[in-house]
Parts: structure tokens; sequence; C-alpha cells
RNA sequence: CGCGGGGUGGAGCAGUCUGGUAGCUCGUCAGGCUCAUAACCUGAAGGUCGCGAGGUUCAAAUCCCGCCCCCGCAA
């Protein structure tokens, strides 16, 4: 049976650890070190993948690098068949990609070379894609850059929001990774050079509304950021988010951002206008238009910034 | 000790600063109107105001103390 060792760290990253512990040899898993966390008291919390190893006694790592000679001669010690890798957060040196007989192996959602790096979901949902999905690559040392053993394409539907993509892909790359893992040795394919983007890490700018945009973009980078980071924009002073909108068919000589009726129809760039579903205001719950206007007043007219 | 908002009839909120018989928009139930309705009219039920046989007071949703829970930001 195969012998793998386990590199990952957020949610996404679970389930592939799972399929390994369910099928292969698992002998360790590596993740990054707790953090502090949550608010109030911050504690240390630990990632995804360490809670869900340490529950089902899988044996946790979590050195702040891989490139000292005592974690290369660890790693060299567990003798792994292959060593895979999904959004660990770490770099893997040169003399440990090629230490399993197998090499590295790693679980991307994207369809390489679109979409190297960091935010892969929310960036494809954000360029309005229509579909996306997961990429099992030989690892080398570029990002993101290796040979491709397989892909799969999982479609992207104009209400699909990050959360739910992020669910299915996960569900995918451990699929995925299993077939390639159950094919060993397989031969892969080069990435194109063409085609090729690289997804930023989301930055806190990037989850502001920009009522100047097209509806459609809107709506696009609402399902993007939810359920995080949040799409948001402000009434006042009021910080508001926007968890789901839906582009209406009307168009609006109006300001952008201005409410145009009591069923939050709002005014976007071109003329195009969305209407808010899903809202929340700071500190408070998501709640359906109806409800958030129940206890909060936003009237016709206003204009969101 | 990272910053901050909130827990009030089933839902969402106001009332708390300036203590004094619990309010609003919905929902629910009953009846009416209507060809009909998620529309309209009338009436009704439903609340230990998060918890503490805590403190202050003649009187606490409101002031003070302790605890629990939820959430926004930041990580």
């Amino acid at each position: 049976m195969l012998r793998a060792v386990f590199m990952g760290t957020p949610d996404f990253a679970v389930p592939v650890l799972q399929t390994l512990f369910e099928n292969y040899q698992l002998v360790c898993a590596y993740t990054q070190p707790p953090r502090l966390a949550g608010r109030g008291q911050q504690e240390l919390k630990p990632s995804p993948v360490q809670k869900w190893a340490e529950e089902n006694g899988v044996s946790v790592r979590h050195p702040t690098t891989l490139k000292s000679k005592e974690e290369a001669d660890f790693l060299t010690a567990l003798a792994p068949d292959v060593i895979v890798v999904c959004a660990y957060g770490l770099l893997l040196p040169k003399n440990i990609l090629d230490l399993p007989r197998y090499g590295c192996i790693n679980v991307h959602a994207s369809l390489l070379p679109r979409w190297r790096g960091a935010a892969p979901i929310q960036r494809a949902i954000m360029a309005g894609d229509t579909q996306t999905g997961i990429s099992i690559m030989q690892m080398d040392t570029g990002l993101d850059t290796g040979a491709v053993f397989a892909q799969k394409i999982v479609p992207i539907l104009p209400t699909t929001t990050a959360g739910e993509l992020h669910d299915a892909l996960a569900q995918t790359g451990a699929q995925l990774l299993k077939d390639v893992l159950d094919a060993l040795p397989m031969p892969t394919t080069p990435q194109a050079q063409e085609g090729m983007t690289y997804a930023a890490k989301l930055s806190p700018d990037d989850a502001r509304i920009r009522w100047d945009e097209e509806a459609a973009a809107i709506v696009r980078r609402v399902n993007a950021l939810n359920p995080v980071p949040k799409a948001y924009c402000l009434h006042g002073e009021q910080r508001i988010n926007v968890l789901q909108a839906e582009v209406v068919s009307q168009s609006t000589d109006k300001a952008p951002g201005t409410v145009l009726d009591k069923d939050l129809t709002v005014a976007c760039g071109q003329g195009t206008c969305v209407r808010l579903k899903l809202l929340q205001r700071a500190g408070r719950h998501i709640l359906p238009a109806d409800e958030f206007l129940r206890g909060y007043i936003l009237a016709v007219g206003d204009v969101l910034l």
C-alpha cells in the first residue's frame, strides 16, 4: 500500500487528508502551526487539518520551515512513497520535492495554468468564469507550475458562491487525487504557456462593492466573497455586508449606489441594477432583505457607498 | 488581556444615556370584505425584557457586579 505524507492547512485540505487516511498508509500530517485566532481573548488555534488529524489519530507536525536539516531527516525517516500537498502554505525545498519515490503531488483548485496561486476559487468567480476545476500536478520549484497528471472540470453557475464552489472542489479534489494515486506511475502533461493567470490573495479592498461596476460584476463579487470575507458597502457610517444579490433586468439613470425601491433594487454602473437579497449589518445576523428592512431603514433614494 | 456591536412575545427592531404599569414593522389565530389574493378592514392570542431566591432603589428592560451565548472588524 502506498505510504503517504500529507501537507495542508485549511478546511479545503481536509477531504484530501481524509481520503489519504482511508485509502492509503498515511504516516504523518504536516500543517501550519497553531496561530492566534478568534476575537476577545486571542487563543492559539490549531488548523482544520491539525484538528481533524488529531481527532483521527494521525500524527501531526507543524514546523515553521521545511528547509532545516532536521525536517529533511525526519521526512527521510518516514520514507514516504509520495507527499501530497494541498493548500499548505509553505514552500517545499528541492531536496524534499525529490525525496519520495513519486515526488510531491499537489491538489490545486483551478484548471491550471489559469489561477495559479492563493485564491483560485474566489478569483474564478469574480472573473466571471463559467467553469473551473481541480488540477493534480507534480510539484516543482515554481508556484503551481508543475506538470499536470489530471484535471477535472467543475461548473460555475451565476448563483454559485465561493463557499459552495469550495466544498464542491474539495470533494472533487479528493476524488481525483485518489484516481491519480491509484494510477501511479502516471504520465504528466506540462502546463500550457498560454492562458496563465495568477489568483492574488484577497485584500480587504477586494471586499468593497464598487457600485459603478455593472450589475453582473457586482453579483460576481458578492458570490466570490460569500461566505468569507463578505462583500460590503457603506450606508452612512453603517457597514452593510451583502451575502446575496441578483441582476435585475431594468435600467436606471440614477447614480450608482442609489436605492431605487423598497425591494432593495440598487443602481449600478452603465444604468444596470441589482437587487440585494441577503444582508447583514455589523454585529448582527445575516438576514433576508425583507427582515433586514424590518429593523433597519434603507429608504428609497438613499445612496450606498 | 487586539477593537467593537448585540441578546426585549414566533421573526426583525425601538425603548436603556435622562429608572416608574413594554412599543413598532411582520408573522400567527379568528372574523369581515373580495371572483380572488401574499391586498385591505376588525379583533385576539403570545413577553420571567439571555442567566444570577446578586447589588442599589419606594420602583430596574433601563443603574452597578458576576456569568453564558451570538455577531462585525482585525488576525
